[in-house]
DNA sequence: CTATTTGTTTATCC
DNA sequence: AGGATAAACAAATA
């Protein structure tokens, strides 16, 4: 599930702590997410750190501790980040545990296994961070930029691509969704059948979606309104807010797509 | 028992 | 070479 707005949503989860000492590291080693962590202890030197900073940048998040110690963390497809206050509350997938001085701890549960941790040590940040393309709502996620991506790929259907994390990252299954029937286009059209003048408008609506998911998720994860495609979508017989006909579901790139055919008439 | 899942990586084929 | 496609990962849910 987690996308740009539910992992933002994530980081604020962790980021109230910032400032507080860690005292102990609990980390289920054996456990998939820590298929790249090197040396099997090197997490322990969080042990006696303060956690300083928050950072994300499309799905991926990363947490400073000290000023050199980095901790990156994906949420695959059933990550959750939790802050409890509990000290008996259990989790039963919460296979990174960290340990603050105020009796608090922040968990990372995941049931599927799918999501990742990343551990570096370091003044200056990590490649794995550092080499992350740019968000799609900074100054350098241009219209240029994507169109120039575009062009490489004529031959392409139009939803899978908007999955590609190296030039749209954040974007998910249900943003692509939600961009595509808000633009109109049929998620299986092919690039070179995009008009100029529909690529202008595709460029702004993935903005628009990008900031609307923002302001309704990453703040307190409110229900989005029935406005959007994102409350029908998984309904069977769910119901195109536009036109009141039943949504079509398919697979399209090996993921769902969900569109409403009379309304996304580009194609 | 079968099919499904809002993600990413790797292998394989063209 | 590079793009398209499928499988793999793992576990819950319907």
């Amino acid at each position: 599930m987690p996308e740009l707005a539910e992992v933002e949503y994530f980081k604020r989860v962790w980021s109230p702590a910032e400032n507080t000492k860690v005292t102990e590291v609990m980390a289920r080693l054996d456990k998939r997410i820590f298929r790249e962590i090197k040396g099997a202890q090197s997490l322990n030197c969080l042990n006696g750190s303060t956690f300083s900073q928050s950072f994300r940048k499309g799905k991926q998040l990363c947490f400073l501790f000290d000023q050199d110690k980095w901790l990156g963390l994906h949420m695959g497809m059933t990550g959750k980040l939790k802050i409890s206050e509990e000290p008996d509350e259990a989790f039963k997938y919460g296979y990174l545990i960290l340990f603050l001085e105020d009796g608090r701890r922040l968990i990372f549960e995941d049931p599927r296994l799918f999501g990742k941790v990343l551990f570096s040590q370091g003044s200056r940040a990590p490649d794995w961070w550092a080499k992350l393309p740019d968000e799609i709502l900074s100054d350098s996620f241009t219209f240029q930029s994507m169109n120039t991506f575009l062009e490489r790929r004529p031959r392409s259907l139009i939803k899978p691509l908007l999955l590609e994390q190296s030039v749209f990252p954040g974007i998910g299954n249900w943003m692509a969704d939600e961009i595509l029937w808000r633009s109109q286009i049929a998620p299986f059209v092919r690039v070179a059948e995009i008009d100029p003048d529909k690529r202008e408008e595709l460029y702004s609506v993935i903005r628009e979606v990008c900031v609307d998911s923002l302001e309704v998720i990453a703040d307190g994860w409110k229900k989005p309104p029935n406005s959007w495609l994102f409350n029908h979508r998984w309904k069977d017989n769910g119901i195109c807010p536009k036109t009141k006909q039943v949504l079509k579901r398919e697979k399209i790139g090996g993921r769902t797509a969900c569109w409403s055919p009379d309304w996304q008439v580009y194609r």
